[in-house]
RNA sequence: GUGGGCGUAGCUCAGCUGGUUAGAGUACCGGAUUGUGAUUCCGGUUGUCGGGGGUUCGAAUCCCCUCGCUCACCCCA
């Protein structure tokens, strides 16, 4: 018979255990600030009516969403009626129009689950991938103080994610517009036209965002791109600072106005909320792509490699519900896209495989004791301790090199001469060294063995 | 969706302008070592050279088509 070919599509990521295991302990890690922060757990269905995913944006997001037709709906051809989420924004649209009546306002929850993108995969982009947000949706109205509640949440996740130095960088909608008003860019599509190319000043350096500002689909004067360019180019670098260069940029219109006081709110509110001064600045080039944002946006990148971009992007909508009820619904949120996050991170090495989460293999020494060790290792687990037994018999040697290879640092050996004297040898494979213990306080033992090398690794 | 690059062992790659039986490292399996892994030594397995067609006495090598992967753009986590 042909086989086919073992293999996963492009763009998909698919883990050895070790490896799911520091995945999953990144998610544990986003998913304990989240809920430490207040925020509850909520999951959606992989699957949505398509016109309830397709009402929104339109023209791209088509592009790339992947449409669920049944094989009977196939074969007659019909128009697909379900479709995959692409982000968990919608769903949460949704999820909080269709359930309006039974929630909580300010409704706080966090949702990590997998998004799928119909897109061409690329180095670090894929077509199925986890998402992990936090929004906090507000009935008619949700204070601006909780833009300023967000970074923290954020802040909080890296610090204990543990991979370096990291900026959380700040601007708000508004801000921008009311800037690009008083150049006499009034027309809100253009604005966003504007906002989609100078959030790339970074990608691609200020020249070629003035050529294009410049340029026949623009049409900017030369004047205007460098006041654009100028604006853009604003970074902080403390809080004081990020004051000054917002007196800096002179008066403006009622909007301007209006993001320049949001600002300085939010910004002083995320310092009061513990965030050092040292991991949240102003940069007003972050503008980000999607088009429902009105007023603060958000970016967090690491600081010792920029190469790695965003891992961290969000900001304020205004009416996120618009499409599912005449309620108003403003919110505010982000999203950390772990599956890039962590391919991103095993790339530059800052993150790597970790220890199973089998803490102990109990090895066969003689086959007829088998009773004995199934014994042991039930103590073990009484006692909390993940805990394998070796079930077949094999030489010593092999049992060893089979608990290396499966990243188990602790192996237990019970022979004639540990059973008769009531002890156990346990070895530490990490540190090639061994040692006896009485059978009774096995368990305890270990406990104390397996917090320290927790902590002396 | 638009445009470039690359396909040789599980992985990383060598293989000069066509020339016998396609190679190295690594990984894997076995042994040295029947109460001790990762190190060392010895031995072994591994390929439709992406697929199809053409040129040729002869193709991994040259030409065409196709498939796959990959990078950039659009968009975005």
């Amino acid at each position: 018979m042909a086989r086919s070919s073992a293999r996963t599509p492009p763009g998909v990521l698919e883990l050895l255990p070790l490896d799911q295991i520091a995945f999953q302990g990144m998610l544990d890690t986003i998913r304990r600030n989240y809920e430490r922060f207040g925020f509850l757990p909520v999951e959606t269905p992989v699957m949505e009516y398509a016109d309830v995913l397709l009402t929104k944006s339109g023209g791209e997001t088509e592009r790339q969403v992947y449409f669920v037709q049944s094989t009977g709906a196939l074969e007659k051809s019909e128009r697909p009626e379900l479709a995959l989420r692409f982000d968990l924004t919608v769903p949460l649209a949704r999820y909080v129009a269709e359930h309006e009546h039974d929630l909580n306002f300010p409704f706080r929850r966090y949702q990590m689950q997998r998004v799928y993108r119909g897109e061409r995969a690329q180095r670090g982009r894929f077509r199925e991938f986890y998402q992990c947000d936090v929004d906090v949706v507000g009935k008619d109205a949700l204070s601006v103080r909780y833009d300023a509640e967000i970074p923290a949440v954020i802040y909080s996740v890296f610090r204990d994610l543990a991979i370096g130095p990291f900026t959380i960088q700040l601007n708000n909608r508004r801000l921008m517009r009311g800037w690009f008003e008083g150049l006499g860019i009034a027309d809100g599509e253009r604005q966003m036209l504007v906002l989609r190319e100078v959030d790339k000043l970074d990608k691609r350096g200020p020249d070629a965002v003035r050529e294009t500002l410049t340029g026949d689909g623009f049409g900017l004067s030369g004047e205007v791109a460098d006041r654009i360019l100028a604006f853009v180019r604003v970074r902080s670098t403390s809080l004081a600072d990020a004051h000054t260069q917002l007196d800096a940029l002179g008066s403006g219109s009622e909007t301007f106005e209006q993001g320049r006081a949001e600002l300085r709110e939010v910004l002083d509110l995320i310092h009061a909320f513990g965030v050092p001064e040292s991991h949240f600045a102003l940069n007003l080039s972050i503008a980000r792509g999607l088009d429902y944002y009105t007023g603060t946006v958000y970016e967090t990148s690491l600081n010792d490699h920029p190469q790695i971009g965003s891992i961290c992007s969000g900001g304020r909508y205004e009416n996120l519900a618009g499409n599912y009820t005449k309620s108003h619904l403003p919110g505010v949120g982000i999203s950390i896209g772990a599956t890039r996050l962590y391919w991103q991170l095993r790339e530059a090495g800052l993150i790597g495989t970790a220890a199973s989460t089998v803490k102990v293999l109990v090895t066969q020494m003689m086959p007829e004791h088998l009773p004995h060790y199934l014994a042991l290792a039930g103590e073990l687990r009484d006692g909390g301790i993940a805990t394998e037994v070796v079930m077949d018999p094999s030489k010593l040697g092999k049992q060893f090199k089979y608990a290396d290879r499966a990243g188990i640092r602790f192996v237990a050996v019970l022979g004639e001469d540990e059973l008769a004297r009531g002890v156990v040898t346990i070895k530490d494979l990490r540190r090639e060294d061994q040692f006896e213990v009485a059978r009774a306080e096995l368990a305890a033992a270990l406990m104390v063995e397996l917090a320290q090398a927790e902590i002396t690794g």
